[in-house]
RNA sequence: GGGCCCGUAGCUCAGCGGUAGAGCAUCUGACUUUUAAUCAGAGGGUCGAUGGUUCGAUCCCAUCCGGGCUCACCA
């Protein structure tokens, strides 16, 4: 990544800037305004996002973030404050159930509703089950180079840094009731806790009342799973936070100033933002983005397999084009299918190119500003994904051939341009790979198009390697004019492309030839004609 | 049904009070030793609908229509 130095803009570019990561700062700037924080411009700005262990990362751990970093260098560009970013993975969660597809069901099975980080891996690569993911989500974050700073909740709990908030809420327990109950069943009524005491017997997460509570001692009393009534603190991990009420309690805990989430959690959102204010806190900034849809609009869940997987995308295309899909208009639902894929990678780069030449707060609403923080590269592809896929589909996904096309094409090209093009060619071949090979359909000539096509190949061949592609392209000519079609070449290529490329269409023959080789063109035929 | 979000050219989106924009796609022309590419140009939108506020609305307000999420438990 040779990108050049970060541009300087001015506050009046900064403040033109419409991008909504830059609306989305001012949302945050306005807060810290607000409590007074502003004063302090040495406080460390806090980020959050959310991690579940119990399955590995998937496109929306990285849509939401790439989302976050993009809102977050947009406020440092805006403030120059310092921010940290917080992945936070709710890893003492208990098991809800065993996730399937996964190697050992029977042993998860003895580890229901205990905290994930106290059942063992199933794979046996590290400490426990959620280690395993935890670590799956560091590579996963660390692949697309995002800076975070990992915390587990486990963690957190047992050295301590949660207790105060625990004891906060013993002693606004009323208040916070007030708020849990009415938005709970009848049965979960009876029973609700916001704080969920782990049992010292069987290290299960209990969905248990509070029979006393002891704000000023820190201490509950609860009945164990055998009946037993135990009195124990809060404090130190023996305990942790209930949904909602653990969101609003780590905001408070560890100062969180901005944290989006999906639209499938803005009842939760609220709920939250209304505890933490009972716990003498101020809710984060944030807002909540549109959940990703398939094809036909419905809801991507990956039971169904809908949609496409962060995997898929990455086959077939760069993840800067996926931060680039994140990018836009997250409030609308946005499509997630294979079709987006190449022309959300051309218009990646179709940005990147036109970044240059830009100015002020038209550079900063440049897509390709939030997707590389800031520095997008220099140079941008001299060809599109979308005329590689053309090539592909006449000479096949080789990379050698393709990159031998491109500079072919592009012989002004620098060695950046070509370097950011030859990265498409992997791209392009696995797409050739997987959609364009199984359905090439090779027809069977007939005797007159099998010895026009036994003239060329020997022709070819006598031509030899050496020669300029116009006499390749004239040999083709020549040969086709030879054998009847001087009055309807068009329908001699057809002959060329149905026959030897399975396909309907296909490259100019000349500089095919010439950056094929003549002698692998005219195997290529002979193969054709012995099929 | 309640709440929240979205609805601008075929597609993806920008514009957010002053007689509609971009990229891609489409079409036409140039080149013609096909296709592609390249260059030049064009078409295409009653800005979901209807009312209201305003001198003036895609942009503000109301209602409606369409789509998504959410409203037992769990996170």
């Amino acid at each position: 990544m040779n990108a050049p130095a970060a541009r300087h803009f001015s506050p009046e570019d900064i403040a033109a800037a419409k991008a909504w990561p830059f609306e989305e700062a001012r949302k945050l700037e306005a807060r810290l305004k607000r409590l007074g924080r502003d004063r302090n411009p040495d406080d460390v700005v806090i980020f959050e996002t959310g991690y579940g262990p119990s399955g590995p990362p998937h496109i929306g751990t990285f849509g939401e973030v790439a989302r976050t970093t993009m809102v977050r260098r947009a406020f440092e560009l805006m403030t120059g404050r310092k921010t940290r970013l917080i992945s936070f993975s709710d890893d003492m969660d208990g098991m809800r159930k065993v996730p399937p597809h996964l190697p050992n069901q029977e042993m998860l099975g003895r580890y229901l509703q205990k905290p994930l980080t106290t059942v063992p891996d199933p794979w046996g690569s590290h400490q426990s089950f959620a280690h395993h993911n935890n670590a799956k989500l560091r590579a996963f974050l660390d692949q697309f180079g995002f800076d975070y700073e990992f915390m587990s909740a486990t963690e957190q709990y047992k050295s301590g840094k949660f207790d105060a908030t625990l004891v906060r809420v013993l002693e606004r327990y009323d208040a916070l009731m007030e708020i849990m109950l009415p938005t709970l069943g009848d049965e979960r009524k009876e029973t609700y806790s916001p704080i969920l005491p782990i049992s010292p017997k069987t290290g299960r997460v209990l969905y248990v009342p509070l029979l006393e509570r002891d704000a000023a001692k820190g201490e509950i009393v609860f009945e164990d799973e055998d009946g037993e009534k135990i009195r124990m603190p809060v404090t130190g991990g023996a305990a942790k936070l209930q949904w909602k009420a653990d969101w609003a309690g780590r905001w408070l805990a560890l100062g969180v100033d901005y944290e989006m989430a999906g639209e499938d959690l803005t009842e939760s959102v609220r709920l939250s933002n209304r505890i933490v204010k009972v716990l003498g806190g101020e809710p984060p900034a944030g807002f909540n983005f549109q959940l990703f849809v398939d094809e036909d609009g419905k809801k991507i869940s990956k039971t169904k397999g809908n949609g496409i997987s962060i995997e898929q995308w990455l086959t077939y295309a760069s993840p800067e084009s996926l931060s680039l899909f994140m990018f836009l208009n997250p409030k609308a639902a946005k499509k997630l299918y294979f079709d987006v894929i190449p022309k959300t990678l051309d218009e990646y780069w179709q940005h990147v190119e036109k970044y240059p030449s830009q100015e002020g707060a038209k550079a900063l609403d440049n897509p390709a500003w939030h997707i590389h923080e800031g520095n997008p590269p220099a140079a941008a592809t001299p060809v599109s994904f979308a005329m590689l896929l053309t090539l592909v589909n006449a000479v096949g996904g080789e990379p050698d051939v393709l990159k031998g096309f491109i500079r072919k094409y592009r012989p002004g090209a620098s060695p950046e341009e070509l370097a950011a093009a030859d990265a498409l060619t992997q791209y392009a071949a696995r797409y050739f790979r997987d959609f364009i090979e199984p359905k090439r359909q090779y027809r069977q000539p007939t005797d007159q198009e099998r010895a026009a096509l036994t003239a060329l190949a020997a022709r070819l061949r006598e031509i030899g390697d050496e020669a300029g592609e116009d006499e390749y392209h004239t040999a083709t000519f020549d040969t086709g004019k030879a054998h009847g079609y001087e009055k309807n070449l068009r329908d001699w290529f057809a002959v060329i492309y149905e026959i030897v490329f399975g396909q309907a269409e296909g490259p100019r023959m000349g500089p095919f030839t010439k950056i094929y080789g003549a002698g692998a063109t005219a195997k290529l035929i002979e193969d054709a004609l012995a099929r």
